[in-house]
RNA sequence: UCCCAUAUAGUCUAGUGGUUAGGAUAUGGCCCUUUCAAGGCCGAGACCCGAGUUCAAUUCUCGGUAUGGGAACCA
């Protein structure tokens, strides 16, 4: 049987890295097993909906390299693929669990179920639930007159249908990830399956559609493992327990700090959104991408939260993930979101690209800072010079800026100790001698520098730092020589002149 | 409170009924580079606790504890 697996988020905000991480262990399943990985999204909370949230999800999956083969944006064969436009058939399936009395009309109000609540709880029962005992006492289909119910349900009264949860049974399914899991039908509650605005809830849509999109394996976070068994329940409930997927429930990402699940509220705490995203308030937040992570190095960072592939093998491309991917290495325990890794998985794979493939990126943040764009042989020696050195994008220009702006600002600490009463003089007798040297290259231009500091008797570890600070105005970076070579005589004249000016 | 799950250095993890418990990252030191980064070398750092089974338990069993999740007409 080939693999069918789907990737459902609910277009309420942007798509933070537990999602990414559940879409990309799905993605790696599907190719791997050489099956279909769906796009399906859930949309059937209709106050929670956020314009643009599911081109943004597409957008930000599709930027990590995580491509379906089906879903909302591609069609397929399930069409439709939005749950709000298959209220239809979650209906007609309601209308079934109705027929065989597996499920319930239920007519009480909100106030009522708080009221229900407030009195089991008083009566000193800990956790109240609508179930086979206390749904006795409320108004449903079980409790009223038939002929009540079918006046109620033909008056448009507002109801929902709850699934009748057996008493007594032993629900007991298989975790792909965990083993077997046992759970005691008392512990599941008459969840609801289909709201009053008639929109499924989200156990009833993910189980009709699982099943009539052919759902082989639901990989998922471990937040859905304690309603596992309403699902099998329910499948059960529709004769579908012989084709039922198979579940993998994934260890939830954790905050760095801290307790709890990693949540999307913690996003301005540290990034967690693939690209920027502009909540509903008009806050926006920085992605990712905007960070000057490279995407392949999220991918390779969010891999290895959760699952690795047995020996001591991290630097791992799409590819390679899916080779060595398998449901069995996914690990049980949660996993602290520590940036610190997903830096140095960056800092490798901007020193994995070529300094060609890296024009492009580094193009983008010379104009996020207004920048002109040099020649592409300029960018070119400016990118081999840094690349060794910078951890983001960002750091090219943050770290390098001056290669193509004059420095302004001299950096404090380093000039308080290696700018001597002696440098301006310095500087003024280096630029003399860098006049004459015809051919511009480092190779000259250091012997060129060195020849004076030696004859003057002067030492090279007084001169050199002095001379860093005059061309670059920091105390750090690429040789400077290679930096005036560069940026070419005019320039380096220039600023050895303007030295003066360092107080 | 109830239910479920989980537990190896700060973090991500490998692994085993007998191992000097391995790797990565972060961190400290040294070398290299007259800088910074990268690289190289060295260091410190872990099997949640208690019983039981066993010649032997970090590993198996049970019990605690802690952590996380769930207990919506949210997903």
């Amino acid at each position: 049987m080939s693999v069918v697996v789907r990737f459902a988020p609910s277009p309420t905000g942007g798509l933070h890295i537990g999602g990414v991480r559940t879409a990309l262990y799905n993605y790696l399943f599907a190719r791997k097993h050489k099956g279909r990985f769906i796009l399906r999204i859930e949309d059937t909370d209709q106050t929670r909906f956020v314009e643009g949230a599911e081109d943004y999800i597409i957008n930000s999956l599709k930027w990590c390299g995580i491509e379906f083969n089906e879903g909302v944006h591609l069609g397929g064969p399930c069409v439709p693929y939005r749950q709000s436009e298959r209220k239809e058939l979650y209906a007609g399936y309601a209308r079934q669990l109705i027929e065989s009395g597996a499920g319930y009309y239920a007519f009480d109000t909100p106030t009522e179920l708080d009221e229900m609540r407030a009195r089991l709880e008083a009566s000193g029962i800990k956790s109240p639930q609508y179930n086979s005992i206390t749904r006795s006492t409320m108004k449903n289909s079980l409790t009223l007159p038939q002929e009540e119910v079918q006046r109620r349900v033909d008056a448009g009264d507002p109801y929902v249908i709850r699934l009748k949860v057996p008493r007594k049974e032993e629900v007991r399914f298989h975790d792909e990830v965990r083993g077997w899991v046992v759970i005691h039908s008392s512990q599941v509650d008459d969840k609801v399956l289909m709201k009053s605005d008639g929109m499924p809830t989200y156990h009833m849509a993910n189980v009709v559609d699982d099943h009539t999109m052919g759902i082989t394996h639901v990989i998922r976070g471990e937040e859905w493992l304690s309603s596992t068994p309403l699902h099998v329940l329910l499948y059960r409930a529709f004769g579908w327990e012989d084709t039922m997927p198979k579940f993998a429930h994934l260890p939830l990402i954790l905050k760095p700090e801290g307790t709890g699940k990693l949540s999307k509220r913690d996003a301005d705490k540290f990034p967690q959104f693939p690209l920027a995203f502009t909540d509903a308030e008009g806050k926006t937040y920085k992605g990712f991408k905007e960070l000057g992570y490279l995407p392949e190095a999220l991918i390779n960072f969010l891999a290895l939260l959760g699952w690795n592939p047995g020996g001591d093998e991290e630097i791992m491309d799409l590819d390679r993930m899916t080779e060595a991917f398998s449901l069995e290495r996914i690990g049980k325990s949660g996993t602290k979101y520590d940036l610190a890794k997903a830096e140095w998985f960056n800092q490798v794979y901007l020193r994995k690209r070529t300094d060609e493939e890296l024009i492009e990126p580094v193009k983008i943040e010379l104009q996020k800072e207004g920048i002109e764009i040099p020649t592409d042989a300029f960018l070119l020696r400016f990118i081999s010079l840094m690349k060794e050195r910078v951890t983001f994008l960002k750091d090219f220009i943050a770290q390098g800026r001056y290669f193509f702006e004059t420095p302004q600002v001299y950096d404090e600490g380093f000039k308080q100790n290696k700018w001597v009463p002696e440098a301006p003089v310095w500087m003024i007798e280096i630029a003399k001698q860098f006049e004459t040297v015809e051919n511009w290259q480092t190779s000259e231009l250091e012997s060129c520098l060195k020849h004076w500091v030696s004859k003057h008797e002067l030492s090279l570890g007084k001169v050199l730092p002095a001379f860093r600070l005059a061309i670059t105005g920091l105390g750090y970076g690429p040789v400077t020589f290679e930096v005036a070579q560069t940026i070419g005589k005019t320039e380096t004249l220039l600023r050895l002149n303007k030295a003066t000016e360092i107080k």
